[in-house]
RNA sequence: GUGCCCGUAGCUCAAUUGGAUAGAGCGCUGCCCUCCGAAGGCAGAGGUUGCAGGUUCGACUCCUGCCGGGCACGCCA
């Protein structure tokens, strides 16, 4: 009978690093087992890639000391027999294991409950991990560059909450400096005027006023000096003139609007207040539809850091951490030739010092030993810069001395079918909205295609939960860094390795008990033995016990895409099992139950791993 | 000019952080629904991993130099 276990991997390593340990005492210090799934089914189920290494550690051939080890260790209970055939080309031993190993293992999977369910293995030092999302700005409508910013991110989160950390999300609201300034004196102006009523006030038009305020501050120096170069004539100049001194006197004025928003100005902060709610309605809105773990309580804006900032640079200047430069303030960072940049000569503050001030509450006020920023790859310096200036301000440290882990998420740039990026033909950013509502149609046009029998508002949600698990899942499915081509047509094919594929796959695996119950066929699977003989069978066993592994590798790498990759490729090997082997109709009632529980666990797997990446997820489609 | 990232099948992407004969999807060629959902499965064709060296028992992965593309570079955020 084999012995009841979670993770082969991690069996396997036990009794293989107790075999290189007896075949070899006189190695000293850590031996690595080296154990890992086969990538082909003919050299086993899993491998073992000690001996090459060791052979040159202890001096012999990698060969030989394979055979130390396979003579060495002990796997009766759970794998075939070992032989000098396991060893295969410089010194790979080659694991098949028993059919009723795999079969426990499967069984153990449903052992645990709550995050230690699915094979899943706690965190065993749980962190706190501030996650830095969303980071949208205030008077602007979300855009294509927020679908990764948001969904990234919070698929990280989601990970490592699902492996027990402690998760703090941090949405660093662009809604403080002169750009908001602008818009809000623009807007008083209206309020003022009566051009607009506060209650009528949406979004589109915050943007439109964005765009003007920050147009009327523009002052046009190049023309100004071509003109005063090339002599283009008194009248040209003139009109320049006059452009740059109307550009000026606004520009002045905002700085004013800033000034009164910085001393707390009643009037100036209600407008700044109107502002805030309007985008943020908007914004939650959003970010709900796109099922991402984001609301108002995880917001902390730039504006919260504001009254940091000054004694910020203060405190670096006394302890030396900062110097003067040209009438600046700068923090040199080790191994950066550009310094990090935290006060101009005007005395104005930059988003590096936010950054900085944002680090030191995180870790210092919010107990974060990891902070994880998803943010465009674009500004990698800036993080490089920020974060070294941090640590070296002393802000990352933590109590027991050391410094918190500070992590760029990065992301590449979503681009359209031509290679630049994903802009409208007018040039504009596309609306997240809008491109969710796109997804959505084209779902729903599939939908209308394929499923039958269900009513008008079920194909609605049905089509709902299609067109967005489609588009989050192209964003999370490629590596992270790399820019991705958004097509709509690929994504919404349906086929392959698509968001809608594995929702089909996970409606599969609930389908087959609702036909049970109609044949009468939908006892005793509970609890029943799993049998693995079948190769679809085994396969699909294998792949299910590799959860919790990916999980752990996704929480380390912050790379959501191997979960996708993992998740794709179980509901491939649930699709071929599927396909082989009769559930209902299998050979004797101890098949059939055991593959209706086979088929349970997988659709618990690819629907815990669906939620873990926030994707949503239907029973039928 | 300096720095960072990328280059894998016709196209879009993987490759268990240095492991075996580089894998999928789309597209292409064939099969498989009187049989649990064909948004599926099976099989086939398709490769000098940009180029040239180096380290290693072993390199898509690490190092050096080129070629090609992208991005960022102190007073915007």
């Amino acid at each position: 009978m084999a012995i009841f276990f979670d993770d082969p991997v991690q069996v396997l390593t036990q009794r293989f690093e107790a075999a290189i340990r007896a075949a070899f005492p006189a190695v000293s210090g850590a031996v690595e087992a080296l154990i890992s799934p086969s990538r082909q089914p003919q050299f086993g189920d899993f491998q073992c890639n000690a001996a090459m290494s060791l052979a040159k550690v202890v001096g012999g051939k990698p060969r030989d000391v394979a055979s130390a080890i396979v003579a060495k260790v002990d796997l009766s209970d759970i794998a075939e027999p070992l032989s000098e055939k396991s060893i295969a080309g410089p010194g790979f031993i080659n694991i098949v294991l028993r059919g009723d190993a795999l079969a426990s293992g499967v069984v153990g999977m449903d052992a645990g409950t709550g995050l230690a369910a699915l094979g899943v293995v706690p965190a065993s030092k749980v962190e706190t991990v501030v996650v830095d999302l969303c980071g949208v700005n205030l008077a602007k409508q979300m855009h294509v560059g927020h679908l990764r910013s948001t969904v990234i991110p919070d698929a990280i989160a989601r990970v490592l909450e699902r492996l027990g950390h402690k998760v703090i999300r941090q949405s660093h609201l662009g809604d403080w400096g002169l750009p908001i300034a602008m818009v809000t004196g623009k807007l008083m102006e209206e309020l003022n005027a009566g051009r607009i009523k506060p209650e009528a006030l949406t979004l589109d038009r915050l943007e439109v006023m964005y765009r003007e305020a920050q147009a009327e501050c523009e002052r046009d120096m190049k023309g100004m000096e071509a003109v005063r170069r090339y002599g283009l004539g008194p009248k040209a100049e003139a009109e320049l003139e006059a452009q740059v001194s109307w550009a000026t006197e606004n520009f002045t004025r905002a700085k004013g609007v800033l000034l009164k928003l910085q001393s707390h100005d009643k009037a100036t902060v209600a407008v700044w207040q109107l502002i805030y709610d309007i985008t943020m309605r908007a914004c939650i809105e959003t970010v709900t539809r796109l099922h991402a773990n984001v609301t108002l309580e995880h917001t902390a804006g730039e504006s919260t850091y504001s009254e940091e900032l000054a004694p910020l640079v203060r405190d670096l200047l006394d302890r030396k951490v900062a110097e003067v430069d040209q009438g600046a303030v700068v923090v040199r960072v080790p191994g950066l030739e550009v310094p990090c940049l935290i006060r101009k000569s005007d005395g104005g503050f930059l988003y590096a010092t936010t950054d900085m001030a944002a680090i030191r509450r995180r870790v210092q006020k919010l107990g974060a030993s990891r902070v994880i920023y998803g943010v465009d790859i674009r500004q990698s310096l800036h993080f490089q810069q920020a974060f070294g200036a941090a640590i070296k301000a002393g802000y990352a440290r933590l109590p027991d001395g050391s410094d918190a882990k500070l992590e760029h998420a990065a992301f590449g740039t979503v681009l359209g079918n031509d290679g630049r990026p994903f802009k409208t033909r007018s040039g504009d950013n596309v609306k997240l909205w809008d491109l969710l509502d796109e997804a959505v149609n084209r779902a729903r046009a599939a939908v209308n295609e394929r499923s039958s029998g269900f009513s008008e508002e079920e194909r609605g949600k049905i089509a709902e939960a299609v067109g967005i698990a489609a588009i989050k899942y192209v964003d999370l499915s490629s590596e992270r860094s790399k820019d991705y081509v958004f097509d709509f047509d690929r994504m919404l094919a349906f086929e392959g390795n698509t968001g809608p594929y594995l929702l089909y796959a996970l409606v599969r695996t609930r389908s087959i008990f609702r036909k049970a119950a109609e044949e009468k066929l939908d006892g005793g699977w509970r609890d029943a033995a799993i049998v693995i003989k079948e190769p679809a069978e085994k396969a699909l066993a294998l792949t299910l016990l590799r959860y919790g592994k990916v999980l752990e590798s996704v929480a380390q790498s912050t790379e959501p895409h191997r979960l996708c990759v993992y998740l794709f490729e179980l509901a491939t090997a649930f699709s071929a099992f599927f396909d082989q082997c009769k559930v209902l109709f299998a050979p004797d009632e101890a098949t059939r139950r055991s593959r209706l529980r086979l088929c349970d666990i997988t659709g618990r797997v690819l629907a815990d791993g669906l939620g873990t990446l926030g994707i949503p997820t239907v029973e039928r489609m």
